[in-house]
DNA sequence: AATAAAAACGAAAACGTTTTCGAATTTAAG
DNA sequence: CTTAAATTCGAAAACGTTTTCGTTTTTATT
């Protein structure tokens, strides 16, 4: 079952390869009565031009990649399906490759991409990525690149993030409005900028108002995960008797954080009000439901290939493109973790 | 800043076209001393082998394409992690595709492949697919094709599954042991094969049990959604005052069931049992926690893979390909919405 | 030194498409 | 009826790689 092209085509209707292939592009210089005859036989065969031939004329593959620090992560899965979203009605295909948040992988999946010949890449760093030699050296291949959420700010390149800072900072603002006094902060470790601006936005909101800034009331969690809140949740208590209000980096932690309180009687939010971040759907589902902030994964996916796609066009056609830096609206979502204002 | 080539080198180094490439695959008619000269100098250069040519060539590409429901289910999550871990171990990339369970949009996703010349398909059926001339055509054209989760019975491909009904069964004979005497279950429309061998494995239990099988116990989930549990707990409250255990088709349904039936403040597990399906991790940190079936993803997923690249490699050395049919265990995993045994 | 055998290399075709440019054919104009 | 102009088509090169098969060069054997 060898696969029809246009030679066989061509042979069939007793015509040449370039006029077979000229009719099906619609070209000028065929009339109209070879137009027709070619593009009868080739539905009547299904013929589905080789992509590989032309990607290879062309040099375009039609493929992006889209490289995710974790898949089974709710926001990320939610960047993903904007992502494939747009990308197909553009007529793109992506493939996703996953860093696991380690440096090392992320500078093998990149490898991979320019082997396949991607048109473009999308690319949240991980958090152990403090050298972005690999980044640099794709952008100076000229292969678009874009970076979507955990960004590198020094990077010239386009960028679709949220505001963190503001973001942590009108949470934050909402636990001191409802009359929390001592509110600690789960953060992670200094990288990648989501983490320093959150916390960042957690100290502006402290320094703006009357509550002196305690950086012992400033936690690590190392992994970002359900258990490190969970620990940490104890340790907060055992160090601020008076705890009254917590900001969590993530919906994770936070949801460890509250499970941990849950546990030792705590009564939330009469005693500690939380707030997490991101708006996973499990913050949702908890009792009580967890306030957070929500962060517009689907749209993310759709503005970054939205950008990538500009940038592609751009290129291809010679011109010079313009970086943007897309900042996406979020939202406090009030739920039942904090007290009403 | 054009490409490195083959032909680059060879000009380089005033050799054929033909030398380099040899020398670069390690023939044996290649000197040592040339194969150094050449190594070196594609190090130096960075030269990496164009795919387009390779893959026009070789009519292969390296790419699967992997079509999922829904990506932002917990579940499906976990097998794309399968999916594109083990490929990339095997040095292939991964077009990930979802059919939103349409079944327009799968066969227009299958296309999307196909013009992309993928070496074999993963595909999870869509809820919506009833005919399944599309997954044939491919067949039909030589293409690899595994089905996961979801599948069609009788169509003649590798699969890999879980035994549904066999789960379901134990589920509901967990609630029958532990005392409750009128169970429902909340099922969806009677595709794919997974929601009838769930309903059938719920039947079986009871019928081997001595409780009386009663149809009117049997809830409709129309998109299988948290929203769907929420309204058709209240529901099935009303129509059996008496009842007294639920088993639901899916995690998310189980959710929407307990946060109605807390509202309403029905006690769980006292008054009412609750066993949910596929353990997402949003079951964990209710309260209380939802008891479900362990359904492995990322096992799933690799699995997959596998039967998909040896089917791929029988292919390309002409050898005749066993298809296989695996069946990954899944584990009961009691929390606090069921009573103690 | 002549021949046989082994080693090292290169020419060329093939994968299927696109596009340039020239050739052939038809139609219009003088 | 001749020439110019428009229309329609095809030859061929190019994209970069791989592999077959033949040619040349070197080494070994008599």
């Amino acid at each position: 079952m060898p696969n029809v092209t246009l030679k066989k085509i061509a042979e069939e209707l007793g015509i040449s390869i370039a006029t077979a292939s000229k009719a099906l592009k619609g070209y000028p210089d065929i009339s109209d009565a070879t137009k027709k005859k070619v593009l009868d036989l080739s539905e009547k065969l299904n013929y589905r031009p080789n992509s590989f031939a032309q990607s290879l004329r062309s040099s375009e593959s039609k493929i992006i990649g889209l490289i995710i620090p974790e898949i089974t992560h709710d926001f990320f899965a939610k960047v993903i399906h904007g992502v494939i979203t747009c990308a197909k009605s553009n007529g793109y295909a992506v493939i996703v490759l996953q860093s696991g948040d380690s440096y090392e992988k992320e500078k093998e999946q990149l490898g991979m991409l320019l082997d396949k010949n991607v048109d473009g890449v999308l690319i949240s760093l991980s958090n152990n990525t403090k050298d972005i030699g690999h980044i640099k050296e794709m952008k100076s291949k000229g292969i678009p690149l874009v970076l979507y959420d955990r960004i590198y700010k020094l990077l010239d390149c386009s960028k679709v993030v949220i505001n963190d800072k503001k973001a942590a900072y009108n949470a934050t603002t909402h636990l001191i409005h409802t009359g929390c006094k001592k509110i600690a902060h789960i953060g992670g470790n200094l990288d990648p900028q989501t983490t320093i601006d959150r916390f960042l936005g957690y100290k502006a909101a402290i320094d703006d108002s009357d509550i002196e800034y305690d950086k012992s009331l400033v936690y690590t969690a190392k992994n970002l995960s359900f258990d490190d809140g969970y620990q940490i949740a104890e340790q907060m208590i055992k160090d601020h008797k008076d705890l009254d209000g917590i900001f969590a980096l993530t919906d994770t932690i936070a949801t460890g954080v509250l499970m941990k309180l849950k546990e030792m009687d705590v009564q939330i939010p009469e005693q500690i009000s939380l707030i997490g971040f991101s708006n996973w759907f499990l913050t949702s589902v908890t009792t009580p439901k967890i306030s957070t902030v929500n962060q517009p994964g689907f749209e993310m996916g759709c503005k970054a290939f939205d950008l990538l796609f500009k940038e592609i066009q751009a290129k291809k056609h010679g011109m010079l493109f313009e970086k943007e830096i897309v900042e996406l609206p979020t939202e406090l979502i009030l739920r039942n973790s904090t007290k009403p204002l």
